[in-house]
DNA sequence: CGGTAATCTAGAACAAGTTTCAGAGTTGAT
DNA sequence: ATCAACTCTGAAACTTGTTCTAGATTACCG
């Protein structure tokens, strides 16, 4: 549903409906609509996950192949756009009630991000640059879907902001 | 109302009747309550364009100045967290419906910006650089909002970013 | 003034997320 | 096999954003 006409095209009766389960019984799984987005964001992430550990990035530098990995994901959406609608409004609408599977969201991506680099046990530096990573690439998602923002634009944004990657960890180049 | 209780505590049908008008009247001049809150957001933002202009940052380099005035601006919304709340959640959450208004607060927030770094006329580099202090921004906020990260994460994600000026922009420092 | 178009009002109606509840069905331990 | 605890169902109710309508008010123009 979700892909076919983005957020608003979820609802949790027909959710419901076509999962052959009664109204209540899925409110008891996902305590909310927003609930449910989120842990299909988690379950798409977990597979994307998988899928890039089987074929890591291969650039030079860690800022490369975290800027590669990074589109990929990109262009995983781009397949399914309706579908990222879904999931990142969800997330970016979250409220407080849904901080743990939003975090859970955040360390998954965070583990993809740091894979890309290649590091092992990052330094407080790395890991402020990872956030600042995470921040880009989700707000830079949401100004795409909303169309205030072109393919293109998210490209660049996620090539600048990879950039700091190098600032962090001068010695990148060397590996 | 957005400052008692945040984005759910604004009830079209109260703010229709605190504004001693009409529902249908309401909706005539905002279409829906994201776009009501938008305005309000670019009302804020106006208002703290012109309190910045009136005490600009003094830091030495760009980078400085425009993480000390994001964080001016941080500081501001820490005393009404309820409103910062329902603004920022609006601005995420708008549709493409909202895209012109969005935007509009975007084009502000990056005017403000710009002013700290004090350029005259960016560069691509420079605007790159900036999109991405704004998602980082926008994204952080979301992640204090909801409780995900401290304040002072916060200011260190805005220090970490801001860095990235410095990257594009050499001679910084010469000023 | 008179008329016409625009605006406003009160209130109902609609849509979708969420809650609630009584009863039926299942399960697990003893 | 039985009982208690848990789970599921179907349906209604509730909430709040949004839309609609019929009439009242207002603003403008010749």
């Amino acid at each position: 549903m979700a892909s076919r006409g983005g957020f608003d095209a979820v609802q949790m009766r027909e959710v419901a409906e076509s999962s052959q389960v009664a109204l209540g019984t899925l409110y008891r799984y996902f305590p909310s609509k927003v609930h449910l987005l989120v842990a299909t964001m988690q379950s798409q992430l977990e597979h994307m996950h998988g899928t890039l550990r089987k074929k890591p990035p291969a650039g030079e530098s860690a800022a490369e192949r975290v800027a590669e990995t990074l589109m990929r994901a990109f262009r995983a959406l781009q397949r399914e756009p309706h579908l990222a609608d879904a999931m990142v409004r969800a997330l970016t609408f979250a409220d407080r009630s849904v901080s743990p599977e939003v975090d859970q969201v955040s360390r998954q991506t965070t583990a993809i991000i740091l894979d890309a680099m290649g590091l092992e046990n990052p330094g407080p530096d790395q890991l402020s640059a990872v956030r600042v990573i995470e921040h880009t690439w989700h707000s830079a998602l949401i100004t795409w879907l909303s169309g205030r923002a072109s393919i293109a634009q998210v490209k660049i944004d996620i090539e600048t902001v990879c950039r700091l990657i190098d600032l962090t960890d001068p010695g990148a180049g060397d590996r």
